[in-house]
RNA sequence: GCCCCCUUAGCUCAGUAGGAUAGAGCACAGGAUUCCUAAUCCUGGUGUCAGAGGUUCGAAUCCUCUAGGGGGCACCA
């Protein structure tokens, strides 16, 4: 469907080039297919009537084949209506380059960089996590189908305080198991995680720190404990189905000099300062609200240190755009990060930060406590467990990144068999089964079919909803939004329940029986494209 | 005190780049299956788009102020 390219032609021939031409889906079926307040827009610049605009455009398109009729209506709006062969045509394209329909290129070639989730790994994934991976993951694979070509990081906080935390409390444990007094470090982690990680250091190593003071084995406590909350996060996330490309670890930073390096090139371009024995970065020159420590007057990096040479690394590496994806509690780190960027004479927009609002937890609309500094909080896995992956990332990505999540167990749990994620999943495993149910009759489906027996309303509008899945697909690219995709597919599903409780797929009239399941396959493949955007599985039975 | 996000139907949320009479799902009530999966479908109605100003042909959408909710303001990470 180039509806666009249609109007742009028209509007070239007016001598008018606009940056964007909207297309928008009416809302009303008398609006017409697909619609347009092009000229409108294009009143104020060109200072002509909106009505007279639009008559001149209308002109040039009222001669286009694809088209059964095109209205003026309203302030202003041209309205259009598809010509039936237009409509077919589009399904029988589809069904002949799925992926040249469903995957436009929009990247211009780019490179872009998605860091998602970065838990420290100094616990398990909770379930705010989760929403990040959710959104991350499925904002990288929608990035992927526009043709940029996308690295997937996630970036490993272990160096520093926290780390040694984790060190210090598992050794707490450790001696805690062996009967040895050892005071449990103030902000220390109080996890039952934690001691299990010591219990299974015990098992492993025998109690040959026993007698050892923590400053002495403090390298293999850490060693062990990053060790293991990383494989944990991992097989945490591989259960989740979200993967990475990369793993970048903070530490690695230090150890590879990549911190130096970079603090060095800022001191000699006099982006660093020294003031009361300890090293500054004029971030306030930059559009943050202050300067701020790099090294600190004893002589240790902030965490602000490594996370400006991570982004200098991240740019080195050539990327068009770089996405963080956040918890939405770290928005007041926007903007020296962004100081960073333009430090580096960098335009400050090729650090796109989305923050990923917080999720509340809720068991039959009571909140569900939490505390991480006393340990007690619902995994990510728990509720993978309790919930399924599937729905958990669903709800997720229903919901637009910036907004408050209250996410309920009992109730995703026990709406499963109206949760909207089997509905979509439904059609899907419907439209399997319809093709089970085809072959056994001896009808085959080898490709688009006699689809000019399409006729019936509801048959078209589904086409018509299929045509218009690029249009949703470039606004979803644009604004980096994935759950556009799960309200379509939504969408699209409902018509197809609704045809198939009202239109026979498989009969004895052989041609039209192919026509349909040549929409059939239509619909499966949008389907499978947009589960597979969400990360989300497309079941051939339930 | 300063900064950021949110506020749309009883509930959970969409609302596409400023466009037409603001939409879904859930919940509630009634109905549909001799036939491809009833995890489905069909029929029912609901709004001070938090409030007040402003910008303009047109505002849920942009600007200002106010109220409520969440979050952030370290030589912490």
């Amino acid at each position: 469907m180039d509806v666009r390219a249609y109007i742009r032609e028209a509007l070239k021939e007016m001598g008018v080039e606009p940056p964007f031409v909207e297309l928008e889906v009416p809302k009303h079926e008398k609006h017409g297919d697909i619609s347009t307040p092009v000229a409108m827009t294009l009143a104020r610049t060109l200072r002509r009537p909106p009505r007279e605009i639009a008559q001149d455009i209308k002109k040039h398109l009222d001669s286009v084949d694809a088209f059964d009729s095109v209205e003026i209506a309203g302030p202003g709006f041209i309205n259009i209506r598809f010509r039936k062969q237009f409509i077919i045509d589009t399904l029988k394209a589809l069904l002949k380059d799925p992926e040249g329909f469903l995957r436009k290129d929009l990247s211009s070639g780019q490179k872009i960089q998605v860091e998602f989730v970065s838990a420290n790994p100094t616990g398990p994934l909770h379930l705010g996590h989760g929403r990040g991976a959710a959104f991350g993951a499925a904002l990288s694979n929608l990035l992927e189908r526009a043709g940029y070509q996308v690295e997937r990081e996630f970036y490993i906080n272990d160096a520093g305080r926290q780390v040694d935390l984790l060190g210090e409390s598992i050794f707490a444990r450790y001696k805690e198991l062996l009967n040895t007094e050892y005071p449990f470090p103030e902000d220390g982690y109080r996890g039952d995680y934690i001691k299990e990680l010591a219990r299974e250091l015990l098992d492993t190593e025998g109690d040959k720190y026993k007698d050892k003071d923590y400053a002495d084995c403090a390298d293999s406590f850490k060693t062990f404990g990053i060790q293991r909350m990383l494989k944990q996060i991992k097989e945490d996330l591989e259960a989740f189905s979200v993967v990475f490309d990369r793993w970048q670890s903070e530490k690695a930073l230090y150890d590879e000099g990549l911190v130096k390096r970079c603090l060095d090139e800022l001191k000699q371009k006099d982006k660093l300062y020294e003031k009361d024995g300890a090293l500054w970065f004029r971030a306030s020159e930059y559009g943050d609200d202050k300067d701020r420590v790099v090294i600190k007057s004893d002589g240790s990096p902030t965490y602000f240190a490594s996370d400006i040479a991570y982004h200098w690394y991240k740019l080195q590496r050539g990327f068009d755009e770089l996405i963080n994806v956040w918890g939405a509690d770290h928005h007041g780190y926007i903007p020296r990060i962004k100081a960073v960027i333009r430090a580096m004479d960098q335009p400050d927009d090729k650090l796109r930060v989305i923050l990923v609002q917080m999720v509340n937890l809720l068991r039959d609309g009571k909140p569900v406590q939490m505390s991480k500094r006393a340990g007690e909080f619902i995994t990510l896995k728990e509720v993978m467990e309790e919930v399924g992956a599937d729905t958990t990332k669903f709800i997720f990505l229903t919901r637009r990144p910036d907004s408050h999540l209250d996410f309920d167990i009992e109730v995703a749990k026990r709406e499963s068999s109206e949760n909207p994620v089997y509905y979509v999943q439904y059609a899907y495993a419907r439209i399997n089964s319809i093709f089970r149910k085809a072959r056994e009759r001896g009808i085959s489906f080898e490709g688009p079919a006699f689809v000019d027996r399409l006729t019936q309303e509801e048959e078209l509008s589904i086409v018509k909803k299929l045509m218009f899945y690029p249009l949703m697909f470039e606004g979803a690219v644009r604004e980096r939004e994935p759950h556009r995709v799960t309200f379509y597919l939504q969408e699209l599903a409902r018509l197809f329940h609704s045809y198939y409780n009202r239109h026979r797929v498989v009969s004895d009239d052989k041609e039209l029986s192919q026509a349909r399941l040549s929409l059939c396959s239509a619909v499966m493949r949008v389907i499978n494209e947009g589960l597979s955007i969400l990360g989300v599985t497309a079941p051939e039975r339930m």
